[in-house]
DNA sequence: CGACTAATTGATCCAGTTCAATTCATGTGG
DNA sequence: CCACATGAATTGAACTGGATCAATTAGTCG
């Protein structure tokens, strides 16, 4: 829980109960990893648009996916957040996403304003969510690339390669994806239909890169020609 | 210049020189208001990709765009930036992105690491350094989403309201708009080819939504209609 | 004027969508 | 344990929005 903070961020409590020195403890992923936590079950949101941007989460189990919901019912979504995975940073206004789970997960949290005043204090930590933030940045330029200008078998290549350094990050085999969303989840993250996902990946089968029965479990065959489709650069 | 920032972000120092108070006077704007100004002609970069992040950039004239270019030749272009517009931010690696002046522009700027040391002293400069990169990436998302599920004349509808709302927020008026732009340029930021730009643009106008002329001003006739098309929420 | 870049417009093509049917996996209650 | 419902995935057929290729026009500057 958040007993190693008092309320109002004293800082020599903070160091009391602490064995770290409180330099290498006041980070984030440290922060967040006393924080609360929260158990969903499948299809279940975090929170939805329009929600006061209150908590910085961290996923500990399972997978959630950030969209945004139009109208006419089309949704894109903008980030898949796995294990390990910040999400919820903000300027400290509503939240303009929805975040929900995909099969369910746990969710640790900690509230914003916490953060922010012990970022007064410790600004190490202050430095480390803007780097976040900006990681975050960057990764959705990337990603807007690939949905303003790849072809559909490029945008699902590079997908498959992002999911597979994720495992590689994770210690996971890079080589066999578990994929825990649907056609229709792959589809709204990439700009396409879920026919066309399901279409596309079952072209990369014949061509011998990737196989796959069950469909949510993908094994990369030939690595070398889908980072070649993929051609992310 | 830089005179009123010591190099080593001396506080007293600072608070000598200005008239108003530190407290006013330490954001993020009046330190770049302050900044270096640099000329550029037409299209000149400020940074390419892989420049290191050094510095931070206002636009105190002229139009600025980011863009990221793949090897096959394909270019996204990830943001306009205009007057006042703040760019370069980020967790301080290298530059992810290109930015180029459309026509030729004229930018202030300020060392990213003065800022990041004038933070340490002032948090409020931090938290607006912050909030203007959290609005970055709410703007970015809001993108994403149009690229990936919008059809190209909601695009470009919708590209037309944001400008006229710039242009509002800017005291020019929302009705008359001086695209900077080439169609091509329109085109790479809304993931669409210049002729679909061109064509969608034409069917505008034949629906009496937009007039124009020599195509770099547009008049904006009907803009409940246009808003409609651009159906954004 | 001539050279150049930007824009428009036409004709054709095709990647991806849409609509629809079938298969498959999973679970649930009788 | 099977029958049946349900949601996910695949696959087919036809369509279409936007891309591509190409030609023309228009604006701009030396």
């Amino acid at each position: 829980m958040l007993s190693i903070v008092s309320s109002t961020g004293d800082k020599a409590n903070f160091r009391i109960r602490n064995t770290e020195t409180a330099h290498s403890q006041v980070n984030l992923v440290a922060q967040l990893e006393r924080g609360l936590i929260r158990n969903f079950g499948a299809k279940e949101h975090v929170f939805v648009t329009g929600d006061p941007q209150a908590n910085v989460y961290r996923v500990a189990e399972g997978v959630i996916c950030l969209y945004k919901l139009a109208p006419g019912g089309k949704r894109q979504i903008v980030r898949f957040c796995f294990k390990g995975d910040i999400f919820g940073l903000g300027a400290g206004g509503d939240h303009a996403l929805s975040a929900q789970t995909l099969h369910g997960a746990r969710v640790r949290y900690v509230a914003a304003s916490i953060l922010t005043q012990l970022a007064t204090v410790h600004p190490r930590l202050g430095t480390e969510i803007y780097r976040t933030l900006a990681e975050e940045l960057a990764a959705l330029q990337e990603h807007l690339f690939i949905v303003g200008q790849r072809t559909a078998i490029e945008r699902v290549a590079n997908f498959l390669v992002s999911l597979s350094q994720r495992n590689a990050e994770q210690g996971e085999d890079p080589l066999v994806l578990a994929l825990p969303m649907t056609r229709l989840d792959i589809g709204d993250y990439l700009g396409l239909t879920l026919e066309t996902v399901s279409r596309t990946l079952t072209k990369l089968r014949l061509k011998g890169v990737v196989d796959f029965h069950q469909g949510s479990q993908i094994a990369l065959l030939d690595m070398g020609k889908l980072e070649e489709l993929a051609d992310v650069q």
